[in-house]
DNA sequence: CCTAATTGCTCTAGTGACTAGAGGTTCAAG
DNA sequence: CTTGAACCTCTAGTCACTAGAGCAATTAGG
């Protein structure tokens, strides 16, 4: 049996926010001790470590909600995990696009200001000036 | 004289995101119509511009504000702007770089899933277990 | 000039995934 | 038995909007 600050320690999750989680139906209702504290089980530290990798992997609560009903049936194809994951993928993969496109644009705002005053700081100009841009975006 | 809506048309920003944009201080009051309605001058338009390339940059609204700042005192070095254009650069770096760790372990884990019913689904089994992981993280 | 459709106004509340703080209770070590 | 750390619940705040209610003003057509 883990405190939650036991629990907190084992998977570096916040201890609000293993309760935040608990409220928001990701963990189920632990035990209590005679004093109302939460006393967790293995399986639950085994499923806070499952949910805190998946939050790394960028899955929202609602896709490991999903995920976590999914693990209830063993016995159901995968394909839906399958898709969740595949979905995580794809935005991934259009995030670190769209943040690329932005690294080029701030490198040229960023290395190339020579003013050395705010009149004429070519920062402040790019921003302004759309027309400045090397790309539409 | 533009209205609210003229102004989220030339610049594509939704007229309640202008309405916060107001409440939030980067742009000032504008003058009112007879009827109490925001009627707006080329200088907020040109404003508004430069907020809205700011945000697609990345810049939070704190940025923004500070920039606008700035620019308000032409004769001030421009070293602030160059910092915090330079900050955003490094930000938006880092946020590409765990994005890419991110999107390997996906790719692995949604390709990998030759299980045909969840119990033996690699997606599920490797958000479980972290050591199946390439790399840390 | 009148009417209807569109656009505008303010205000409040909701989003996601937490985080912070108040004000109180329980636990474990010494 | 005392003390201090850890725990409890509850509310509110974060960021950058977005949605909706319930009205008022503007504009285009007839």
């Amino acid at each position: 049996m883990y405190s939650i600050g036991d629990l907190s320690r084992r998977t570096g999750v916040k201890v609000p926010t293993i309760r935040y989680y608990e409220q928001m139906g990701l963990l189920e209702a632990p035990e209590r001790s005679e004093g109302n504290q939460r006393r967790f089980a293995k399986a639950e530290l085994e499923r806070l470590a499952f949910i805190r990798h998946a939050r790394d992997l960028g899955l929202t609560i609602n896709s490991i909600r999903q995920l976590i009903d999914l693990s209830g049936h063993a016995d159901r194809p995968c394909a839906d995990a399958d898709r969740i994951a595949k979905e995580q993928l794809a935005s991934v993969r259009e995030r670190i696009a769209k943040l690329q496109k932005l690294e080029e644009e701030l490198e040229r705002i960023a290395t190339c200001c020579t003013g050395e005053t705010v009149g004429d700081c070519y920062v402040i100009r790019a921003l302004s000036d759309h027309s400045l841009c090397g790309h539409e975006h």
